[in-house]
DNA sequence: CGACTAACCGAACAGTGTTAGGTTAACTCA
DNA sequence: TGAGTTAACCTAACACTGTTCGGTTAGTCG
């Protein structure tokens, strides 16, 4: 089937279908080929649109990147950088499979130089030195991708059983799926809270 | 050459040039054959001392865990909490190839939650509740994790020239490799002592 | 000495990302 | 309208990957 009528692969209808396998079928449930089914053609039809595998995940990263809203911190510093990483948080955990991809990158991505930016920008407005603002930035984004993987690893198998008798301190509530969700949330508003006052 | 006098493999043997292989060429430069290659041996003869790539894998990441110190608590639990946080990041940041495998795994990993359960423990005794000591623990591995994987991905390699351009608040001292490991560290006490202080 | 196991090897399987070369439809321009 | 070019797909293959099967032999135990 040469050159249909009218083309059944775009960069964007590739990402999106990508992403979709990524977010059913986990990270490492994407290749190529299966990539390539799901949009009926063949696997070699794709690098007609994209320059490699890696690529389009650095796309679909930098594209799931990009909605991260960091326009906040016209209040003040404090509540912006917890608006900001609330945003950042909300972006990844839309997304989980793709988390790991994202911290084993290099963390120079173009879209999150740029929201650093702004934001370092904003915490030198505020009166810190660029010094500080840059580790106070990456002391976020510790929080921030930190959550982000621990929410995605916690599909926790483990049995409760025996669980409570090798850990007699934890709780093992959060061993419930529902649970986990919330208890990770509160754990990262707990740990957000407490590096910004403690700032 | 079947069945040599002595034999050539050991589970501790393959797992010690695993770790060597993935400290020298990282985490994707760690094929079974190349490790056979390393050991002087067919990729096959593996199988009879590790079930599976994971499984080494897993071994190798408990056997980074294991080193983790968790008896910093006899004095207060904040001091302690420091203690625990450096002392992992040290285990993590001594191989730091292999953190996205550990951060990609379940978080459930035995060695993890016996370190976790001591901490629980000890923030028990200082009075918080359960609850709130399994989201403090949390938090600190929200740090730790994000710490490791940040100064993993710090292989910058920009163009100096440009980033200033586009990047015009942040600090491109960062760039330079000596440097970028100080600030890493410094961001993470920064982060650590911010946490700390903000409970 | 014979049986058995343990340790290694060769070859293969199914899967991966990626490339080269071919085929034909659609577009461009005289 | 017709020729030439480009763009979009295909088939086939390459060099890998993790893993398994069946074989061959050295060491060990009865």
């Amino acid at each position: 089937m040469p050159r249909p009528s009218t083309p059944l692969l775009s960069p964007d209808r590739i990402r999106s279908v990508a992403l979709a396998i990524i977010d059913r079928d986990g990270l490492d449930g994407l290749s190529m080929r299966k990539l390539a089914a799901e949009l009926g053609v063949q696997a070699a039809s794709l690098y007609g649109h994209v320059r490699t595998k890696d690529q389009l995940l650095n796309d679909i990263a930098s594209s799931i990147l990009s909605t991260v809203d960091v326009s906040g911190f016209t209040v003040d510093w404090r509540e912006g950088l917890i608006r900001c990483a609330r945003s950042y948080r909300a972006a990844l955990s839309s997304h989980p499979n793709i988390v790991p991809f994202l911290a084993y990158g290099p963390a120079g991505r173009e879209e999150s130089l740029q929201r650093l930016d702004l934001l370092h920008g904003a915490l030198v407005d505020a009166g810190w030195s660029r010094r500080e603002a840059t580790m106070i930035a990456a002391g976020l984004m510790y929080i921030v991708f930190g959550s982000a993987l621990s929410s995605f690893s916690s599909g926790f198998s483990s049995d409760p059983a025996d669980y409570t008798d090798r850990y007699p301190h934890l709780d093992r509530a959060h061993l419930l799926p529902g649970v986990a969700r919330e208890l990770d949330r509160d754990s990262f508003e707990l740990a957000l809270a407490a590096f910004v006052r403690g700032l």
